[in-house]
DNA sequence: TATGAATGAGTCTTCATTCAT
DNA sequence: TATGAATGAAGACTCATTCAT
């Protein structure tokens, strides 16, 4: 009779600490050595539950991922159109200590995904599904009258998330520049850009 | 008399070849045997021209940084205002072989800088450049009566780097998506939505 | 279950090849790949047992002064007074090849803590210690009525250590000259000298 | 025509420096990097003085030992029998920095020779020489009558260097417990434990 | 299911030494 | 005489991984 542990739950657990470790100190301090003496597991009990570091790691950042859609699906839970979009920014951005983490994980995805073909393609995946959520509030907005008729919903969609995108990185970057007053203005700024009538 | 070589040519040189192994194959592929190899000198000598590998490192990156000003200034060199607004963000896109290497450098510098307060402050600086060229160029742009008064150049200014850096990112993970025309498209409306009257 | 062994019976047993070493050849001798070599264990298993080199080394310090403190004891078992006094001045002294190992040792552990200050605190106990063991025989004696009343115990104690050192270190560059009966008469010197009437 | 150096001079020079680095580091703070570094001379230069790092190093030593010898004459000049004693005495323990640093030298050398042969050799020669001189102020003391007879004044000799090299190990281990007065009175110990009449 | 002992490749770094100029 | 460029061996250390128990 085995003991009883629910494999995905323990695999989370794990993931979740490699997570933590990478924010912390990047990939290098994720080693395997580092997550079994934090989860308090030996190491071997972590090489049964991942054959692989490469597959931990990518546990860790899907893990992380997934918490950054479970926090938006939150944010945005009540609201439509154009608040849908600004909720929908306010928690992308990074103003609180787990969503920076998450962008700190974020950008070595992304310094990985620019070498390994495979993570180039998951990544572009999640950029089109970034896309289609904010296109989604657009179109919304669109349908109650919010925002005048736009030539192209997906191409300002687009412009919201790389405008997001490039916002989140200067926070990351110079936190102390980027309070809350700002941040909303900037967020403001995005919405009205991206919407303006001639776009 | 010692045998003479320019020391910093030399430094440039084994910085160039740390930064092309950076851009293949991440920082874990820069090591001190591969730079050794590749550029054909002995391990040893590497440590002749730098105390350390995080100073070659850095020297890496600052290289690949030099390389970014060098070509923007080649791009926008008899080009004011607009034009060279234009010739600035399309010199900044990775669309090219150069650039995306210069990207997958910067990307990860960025993934360093968000753990290590140092590195951290010189990408705010940066940051800061980056966003005075654009402003310039802004500034230029009304002066020859070519767009509307700004409300803000900088906040104008600060939206096109935003917007360019989310775009290219996106190239990055997806370079297909984005050809030359598609990628002039972006360009402009990159420039008309941060010239747009109402901004 | 993992492989059962005796942590602590290892570390002694990779210190005692460490302590080894250093008295064959220095400190330099002790290099982790040699130790590691001799022990037939692997370079990896080496860092299993200790942090450090600066732990491993450590501890072969420790395994030779714990061999020191044993082998006298052992050597002054029985004994009392006087008689223990020259027991344990005789276990002290290099005339078998054990006691130099322990000597050269000792000499490397000097040099090291004349450099650094913790490694002295250390040092200034053992020396403590010594003189403690010695002043005991020397109040026993006086007990015993073999010698007179000392002006100071702990200052008789402290010449017979003293010399004794210079003794030992005497012997321990000039073997040859040092032959049992003349090592036997310089103990009875120092015996002689330091419970002198005056003293 | 050759630019005019004192080579002798020039290497004294180099090997004192290599002294204090000894002195401050331990042996593995003397590289000859560093020696070049500290000394203002190039690698090669002081290659060209010294053929090998282990000649160099025996430079270094010997200079020690010469500083030694020419402090102790200086010290004892103008006195004989047990004043000279004194004087030779209060000269060979290291109660300043400069005497410290010799003894820091002298253990390093000590702990070579116990290993190396011809350094073995070396120094057996320096202790006959430092007993001869204490034998002489003991031979000049019984002269003047200023001790009784001595039964060996060889014998004598020894146990005053051997408890002066106890005591300067000591001292070198545990310089805030031994002040002036202390070591002066330690001195007399040295100086009546050895001269006592039935010695 | 779980442990941790053991391995060995690989990393950075330091160093004495050689040699062309 | 003098420089410092260049070499290559050796050092400590880290790490993912394997495996006996």
């Amino acid at each position: 009779m085995p003991k009883i542990v629910d494999h995905e739950q323990r695999r989370a657990e794990i993931a979740e600490i490699a997570a933590e470790l990478i924010a912390e100190g990047g990939l290098e301090a994720a080693t395997m050595r580092e997550i079994a003496r934090r989860s308090g597991f030996s190491k071997g009990i972590i090489e049964h539950y991942f054959d692989d570091k490469s597959e931990l790691i990518d546990a860790a950042l899907g893990w992380a991922n997934q918490q950054y859609f479970e926090r938006v699906d939150r944010a945005t839970a009540g609201f439509v159109g154009l608040n849908a979009l600004r909720a929908r920014l306010k928690a992308t951005v990074p103003t609180t200590n787990a969503v920076r983490s998450e962008w700190k994980i974020r950008l070595i995805f992304w310094s990985l995904a620019a070498i390994d073909p495979v993570l180039q393609k998951q990544q572009a995946a999640r950029t089109r599904i970034a896309v289609a959520h904010f296109a989604e509030d657009l179109m919304d907005a669109q349908a109650r009258g919010e925002i005048g008729r736009l030539a192209s919903v997906d191409s300002a969609a687009r412009q919201v998330l790389f405008t997001a995108t490039g916002l989140s990185c200067a926070i990351l970057h110079n936190p102390r520049a980027y309070n809350k007053n700002v941040v909303e203005q900037e967020i403001e700024r995005i919405v009205a850009s991206s919407t303006a009538p001639n776009q």
